[in-house]
RNA sequence: GGGCGAUUAGCUCAGUUGGUUAGAGCGCCACGUUUACACCGUGGAAGUCAGGGGUUCGAGUCCCUUAUCGCCCA
């Protein structure tokens, strides 16, 4: 591709959108972004943390991708095969509320009315739409993945692998399944994990129910009546199979006191009234309640029951620590089916567990009369109920923590069911040694310790859920009860017999990889391997459902295993369940790569060298990546693991579509360009702290910025301030709001990597431009300039700085040093130095050489971060300048992303030259603070003079012509002998003395004022330092060579006193 | 309740192993349109390094403690 070159202007402002579309398309099309297994190189490998498609990008993904790319392209510049692979994640959980939550809103249907498959299909559609926007979000940043290869968590290479492993673990007895209570959505009739639960506090009640003691012949003296629970959740009741009592209530009451006392003499001033409040509680209780539960223990211990309510039912009453004797009436209810805690307490105690409630929230049949009531209504009527018995004694009003689904936002219930599991033991302490031994290394180390932490507590992983969205469960149930003899109607086969005649067929049939294993007495599982087994499940369902056991014919037409299997089973069924999408995801750099193949991509790519995500998908995502790699491939999945920073928003709140404060990429890619957000985001990436950026909202009318709020981050329409018309933003639901114009959220963090990029845009503009005649060729060192060896040896050192600096993921390191070369060396020194050279035909060669290898280095180096400018200025710099290397000037590369990275080269480190480039800044910064605080107007030529000892002098001088040039002054006189003009400014600096001649431009009065300042201040450093010296602790301790350094800064300082005085005694003088 | 992190200029952030007078960008003030760039240039003002205590000759930096904020786990 080439360049409009009938267009010779450049345009003053870098066109990013133009630069973006023509270049990404080259890239493309060149093939670049494809990697294959190449023995010749070294594999660099990232396998993307695939977005879930659940909705677009946002600035979270934004960054985290391009710290991916970032890498991947400095990989590929260093001669690494790279691959950075790319995919979604089909995210069952999330992905089905939103696509059943949309149905409901604009069909007005369930997912019942559309059935398993219809739904799925429908889901399909908005993952196949969604992934699209996502992946063509990633093109615009510049992403350089390998798009053939792109993976789907639910495609045919990743069920392979999601089976394989299914398969493997049960087959080792790993996986299981077990009643567990979990967190259910009524809505969407699943278990939700812990981490998609959120908990808000609403005002609820507190209700007090009496149940009657059960009466005995030969009762305890004292004994109550009735014994009185509280509860929030009144219709759970009907679920109760228990009360529970403190088994020593005095003890418990003592501790409580004992705590407490303690906490209020640790305690703040301020905190002490609530918990003098408190230890008053606990010893009212102590005088009067304690002796009604020592005697409801005692009766516990006796076994006594007493009479749930409404059910009618004797429950026990039992002694457990899980009945505080300091909270509520001393005594709790215990549900275990509907209660995390009474759930530990039925588990102890043996109790029966009465699981009161339907799948979708309405009340079973357990509930009694109360079946098919939802909880609310049952609610209201068991409270109803129980006052028309005079069971409710009070009720107090209480504000409740109320756990709610993240996916659906409706209130989760505590629920009983059967759950699948993976024993996490040996699965977990091998992904634990895997970072405890630095196979794997966790960036910054501190998270190390979340990852162990979390790892070590091996509870067993849940991994089935209840969703139609999702990889399916590969295991078949039969169920087979008691088997009997046609004719006696006797039974005549074991359980051992049942599983034979399933092996038996199994091999009938040919499907010689299945495990097969009894679940409970009547029940067998059988997981499947392969879709083929499927099939032939299927269709022994079908002839199940058809079987004539007294037809004769039927046997004839198969083995006896098969009839055997048919005689005897009830019901055949397939798994409902799904893998929970971290299953899947567990397996993403393994899977990715065609295991359970032995693809030529696992041999070369795997383990891959490092995966970038954020903190929060550590232990759900990252330490079961290890696990799984271990399991499966027998090795770790990638060498080193590094976590970057959250973006927040001006609040410290992090964003999210939910909350209003998310900022879409492309929004921000719009406004400045996917360079400066990519640069941006580099700039910000520090290791210890997230990413504050206040977010905007930008008048699409008028392209104001309007500060957003907490308040008006929720609005559907705001008003402008400036040109005072609406716009929409992501809230607008009605039509008229829909119409209006919408208002893209931004942040203005992004305006520094903007100008950065326009500022490398006008040098690259200005070298172009005089780029007239450029001849390559080797440059000598007897040929190059100061300000040539100045700026080669700064941008060796700053190609070391950057290849360090990527190399241990300190990004905003390396964008930081790139920005103050490019801007305050490149721009604001070299540059500026070269005019005069670049306009003289004498000297223009070498100057044009060596800018060009300086601009050609710069943009290599800049490359990763900007991708897209420093394609553009290559390729014009490429029709200027095809051959610009300064050694063996080779042809520069057809891209710059497949040019090689910069070599730090440490010849060309200059100590020397820096330091008289130091010295040469000072003076110049020197000469200009004068003309601007003495006002003196930029035309007018200025005459200085420098004090300095001879070897300065010498190195100073040669450069006059630049003084002249940059800060229109002349030199009058250097080195030691050069006195104070008649009437001067002076700046001291350390060794110097610069005097600027301001006979005829000086304003006096202002000028005393000055200098009668900074003698005061010199003075006073003077003071201190002499005050330091003077302590013989510190000169006598402190080492040798700061102690020099002190000295050495106080003689310094006095001559500058004594200079600075001088000056003034001589404008006093000319006053006078 | 336990763990991790943060607190430096009006805002957003740097600040190496403790060692001269703590830096940058934006914003602010003054000057400026000089042949790359006003998305620019030159200069300037602006900080009790969250509070308290300690270690040290010396602390933004190390230790203890308090406060506030954020995240993770229970």
């Amino acid at each position: 591709m080439s360049i409009d070159s009938n267009s010779p202007e450049l345009p003053k402002q870098y066109d990013h959108q133009a630069a973006q579309e023509r270049w990404y398309k080259f890239w493309e099309e060149k093939g670049y972004f494809h990697s294959k297994p190449n023995p010749n190189k070294k594999p660099y490998c990232i396998v993307i943390p695939p977005p879930n498609v659940t909705g677009a990008l946002h600035l979270g993904h934004a960054l985290n991708n391009t710290l991916q790319d970032i890498l991947i392209r400095q990989k590929r510049m260093q001669g690494f095969e790279t691959l950075w692979m790319p995919g979604t994640d089909h995210a069952g959980i999330a992905t089905q509320a939103v696509v059943e939550r949309r149905l409901l809103t604009e069909e007005k249907i369930t997912r019942h009315d559309l059935g398993r498959e219809g739904l799925v299909v429908r889901i399909w559609e908005w993952k196949k739409e969604y992934e699209a926007r996502i992946l063509g979000q990633l093109k615009r940043m510049g992403c350089s993945c390998d798009w053939q290869r792109t993976r789907f968590t639910l495609d045919d290479t990743c069920a392979r692998a999601v089976r394989e492993t299914f398969f493997k673990l049960f087959k080792d007895g790993k996986i299981y399944r077990g009643k567990r209570l979990v967190n259910w959505d009524t809505f969407l009739q699943t278990a939700v994990s812990d981490d998609e639960v959120f908990h808000e506090t609403v005002d609820g009640h507190f209700w007090y129910f009496k149940y009657p003691i059960v009466p005995v012949d030969n009762p305890l003296p004292g004994e109550p009546t009735h014994v009185t629970v509280a509860t929030t959740r009144p219709e759970t009741m009907l679920g109760d199979t228990a009360v529970a009592v403190h088994p020593d209530p005095a003890a418990a009451l003592e501790k409580a006191e004992a705590e407490l006392i303690e906490r209020l003499a640790a305690s703040q001033a301020k905190d002490k009234p609530s918990l003098e409040e408190q230890i008053e509680e606990v010893r009212r209780r102590k005088r009067e309640m304690l002796p009604l539960l020592l005697t409801l223990r005692d009766m516990a211990l006796a076994g006594r029951e007493v009479m749930l309510p409404l059910q009618n039912k004797a429950i026990p009453l039992v002694a457990d620590d899980w009945a505080k004797p300091e909270l509520g009436t001393g005594c709790v209810k215990i549900t275990p089916a509907h209660d995390a805690n009474d759930y530990e307490v039925g588990l102890r105690k043996n109790l029966p567990m009465v699981n009161i409630l339907n799948p979708d929230g309405t009340l079973s049949a357990e509930a009694g009369k109360y079946q098919g009531l939802t909880i609310m209504e049952a609610r209201e009527k068991v409270v109803a109920d129980l006052q028309a018995l005079d069971l409710v004694p009070k009720i107090e009003d209480r504000q409740i923590e109320i756990a709610h689904s993240d996916r659906s936002k409706t209130p989760i219930e505590p629920y009983l069911t059967d759950q699948w599991f993976v024993k996490m033991d040996e699965l977990a302490q091998s992904a634990m040694d895997a970072v405890i031994d630095g196979r794997v290394k966790i960036i910054p180390e501190r998270y190390g310790k979340s990852y162990l932490d979390w790892l070590s507590e091996k509870r067993d992983w849940p991994i089935g859920r209840q969703l139609w969205w999702g990889h399916r469960i590969p295991v078949w149930t039969f169920t087979y009860g008691e088997v009997k003899s046609i004719d006696t109607d006797e039974p005549i086969w074991s359980d051992e017999e049942i599983q034979s005649s399933i092996r038996g067929w199994l091999e009938d049939m040919q499907l010689t990889d299945q495990v097969v294993v009894q679940d409970s007495p009547g029940r067998t599982l059988i997981c499947t391997r392969s879709p083929q087994a499927d099939q032939a499940f299927e269709e022994l369902t079908v002839l199940l459902k058809n079987f004539d056991a007294k037809n004769e014919e039927e046997y004839a037409q198969r083995s006896m295993s098969g009839v055997h299997l048919l005689q005897s089973c009830s019901m055949i069924d397939r798994e409902s369940d799904v893998l929970d999408t971290w299953f899947s995801s567990a397996l993403w750099p393994h899977s990715t790569m065609g295991w359970p193949e032995q693809t030529e991509e696992l041999k070369y790519y795997y383990p891959t060298n490092v995966l970038i995500t954020s903190r929060d998908i550590i232990t759900l995502w990252v330490a079961r990546m290890v696990l799984t790699g271990l399991y499966n491939v027998g090795e770790i999945p990638f060498h080193e693991v590094f976590i970057h920073p959250k973006i927040l928003d001006g609040y410290g709140e992090g964003m999210s579509k939910s909350k209003g404060n998310g900022v879409d990429p492309l929004d921000v890619i719009d406004k400045f360009g996917a360079d400066a957000l990519r640069f941006g985001i580099a700039y910000l990436t520090t290791e210890t702290q997230d990413i504050r950026m206040p977010v905007e909202f930008e008048c699409p009318h008028c392209g104001k910025l309007i500060e957003q709020t907490k308040d008006n981050r929720v609005k559907p329409k705001l008003k402008c301030k400036e040109c005072g018309k609406e716009f929409s933003t992501q809230w607008a639901a009605k039509p008229e709001d829909m119409a209006l114009p919408r208002g893209a959220v931004v942040s203005d963090r992004f305006e520094l990597a903007r100008n950065f990029c326009n500022k490398l845009w006008n040098a690259s503009r200005f070298a172009m431009m005089n780029f007239e005649g450029f001849s390559a060729g080797k440059v000598s060192d007897e040929e190059l300039f100061v300000e040539d060896k100045w700026i080669l040896s700064r941008l060796a050192t700053v190609t070391k700085g950057v290849t360090d600096a990527l190399a241990e993921y300190r990004y905003a390191d390396a964008a930081r040093v790139l920005y103050d070369f490019a801007w305050d060396e490149f721009c604001s020194f070299y540059v500026e130095m070269v005019k005069g050279r670049l306009q003289s035909e004498l000297q223009r060669t070498v100057a044009q050489r060596v800018l060009a290898h300086t601009l050609d280095t710069l943009l290599r180096l800049l490359h990763p971060m900007i991708p897209f400018l420093t394609e553009e200025v290559w390729q014009r710099l490429g029709e200027y300048a095809p051959r610009r290397a300064l050694g063996d000037h080779h042809p520069a590369a057809e891209s710059i992303m497949i040019a090689p990275w910069p070599e730090y080269d440490p010849k060309r480190q200059n100590p020397e030259i820096e330091a008289r480039f130091a010295h040469f800044q000072d003076v110049l910064r020197a000469i200009r603070d004068i003309r601007s605080r003495q006002n003196v107007p930029p035309k007018t030529d200025l005459r200085f003079s420098v004090r300095c000892d001879a070897a300065t002098a010498a190195l100073l001088k040669p450069m006059e012509p630049y003084f002249d040039s940059m800060a229109g002054a002349k030199a009058v006189a250097w080195g030691p002998d050069v006195v104070s003009p008649e009437l001067s400014a002076n700046v001291s600096l350390s060794g110097m003395e610069v005097y600027v001649d301001l006979a005829g431009l000086i304003d006096i009065a202002a000028e005393i004022a000055r200098k009668k300042q900074e003698i005061e201040k010199l003075a006073g450093f003077i003071a201190a330092k002499e005050k330091k010296l003077g302590n013989t602790n510190f000169v006598d301790r402190a080492p040798a060579d700061v102690v020099q350094k002190e000295r050495e800064s106080l003689a310094d300082l006095q001559s500058q006193l004594a200079a600075a005085k001088e000056v003034l005694e001589r404008l006093e003088k000319n006053k006078a």
